[in-house]
DNA sequence: ACCTGAACACCGTTCAAGT
DNA sequence: ACCTGAACACCGTTCAAGT
């Protein structure tokens, strides 16, 4: 049928994408589809190949996008001045917090989504992954330099990193509801700040 | 072609799930499909049906029996004479991460999995998880009983969930290949030792 | 150059029909 | 009573053919 000059390359690529997450976010990463996203932008199923190399290129890309969502909200955080490392711990937790809480199934997808045995992750994206953590990092190691502790910059990437997974711990359960809950007491930012108070005194202990 | 009394309604169940548990194991989670089981045990597909309601009946079964592997061993740890919290808490915490490096796919399948909308896990499998948590609420109960602190059994409950949640997110961590690792320095049975050691020592200060 | 539509090899699930 | 095989409504992906 030919080019049909209704959009410009890119327009398409940003067509495509925000479908995508449209269908992720109001009926769930399972549903999402090649045919469906196509059928809802009124072009073949081809195209979507024509734009992306594949489903999983097109997933990745989503993926990085929610990165950078999280990455910008951590560097648009007030200055650290007169906080303690605690709380600048604590506040870029709560942005992860609210993340999943507010897009519970474009965080399934960046976190359960994965290539098929063989391909990685392009490098940009572990480069995203990695830009998270240096915040994270710093914190800890003002934490060192605060107390009479001498940890090395090997530990605090240690800790950094311990840190962060346990947080992504306790957001993946509460997202999960296979953790039963019994009660709000035991809800995620309850479970976040005793993680990080404990982690955090233990670490100057 | 009637019934074919080759296996027994028992024997029908436990070889689906047997054949359905090589398949993830060796081929990865995704690859397990209805007509996969099927052929490989010589049944048309339509026979998974007839023991399962669906392959969501089938996957919660597999999982629940992951959790049962757990909580077997669990129950088989040496006692715990002369064994500080700490340690306890490391061994089970070892039984886990034992449990995601031998059965990397099962593991994926037990957090990852979800039933469809308006469905929810049977009361059996909300069970086993809580049964799985006793043990670790036992040792954090004793490490306050230890120190001089006064936890409540309230606050024992929120920590065991927070540190299980924690190990979880290590867990996933690691298995999931998202965060670079850069060095053996960080993988994740020194993550876990530099967590519980941290708070551990985070709740008795 | 761009897009389609048919094709291929798959899914989960149901159910009339066969023994 | 048990099992099958065809059917239905889906997938991801490819690619010759059309404009």
């Amino acid at each position: 049928m030919a080019r049909r000059s209704d959009h410009t390359r890119n327009e398409l690529h940003e067509l495509i994408i925000t479908t995508a997450i449209r269908i992720i976010d109001d009926e769930g990463f399972a549903a999402l589809s090649a045919r469906k996203i196509s059928g809802e932008i009124g072009y073949s199923a081809g195209t979507i190949y024509n734009v992306y190399k594949s489903m999983d290129d097109l997933i990745v890309t989503i993926n990085a996008r929610s990165l950078d969502i999280m990455a910008s909200q951590i560097k648009s955080l007030p200055h650290s001045v007169g906080q303690t490392p605690c709380d600048q711990l604590k506040a870029m937790a709560k942005i992860y917090l609210n993340f999943v809480h507010s897009h519970k199934e474009r965080w399934f997808a960046l976190f359960t989504h994965r290539l098929p045995a063989g391909h990685s992750l392009p490098d940009d994206f572990t480069t995203k992954i990695t830009a998270l953590f240096a915040p994270i990092e710093r914190a800890i190691l003002s934490l060192y330099a605060e107390s009479s502790t001498t940890g090395s910059s090997k530990d605090a990437k240690l800790a950094a990193r311990t840190l962060w997974a346990s947080v992504h711990g306790i957001c993946f359960i509460d997202q999960s509801g296979k953790m039963p809950l019994v009660s709000t007491q035991y809800d995620a930012s309850n479970m976040v700040n005793c993680l990080i108070d404990s982690f955090v005194a233990g670490l100057r202990a």
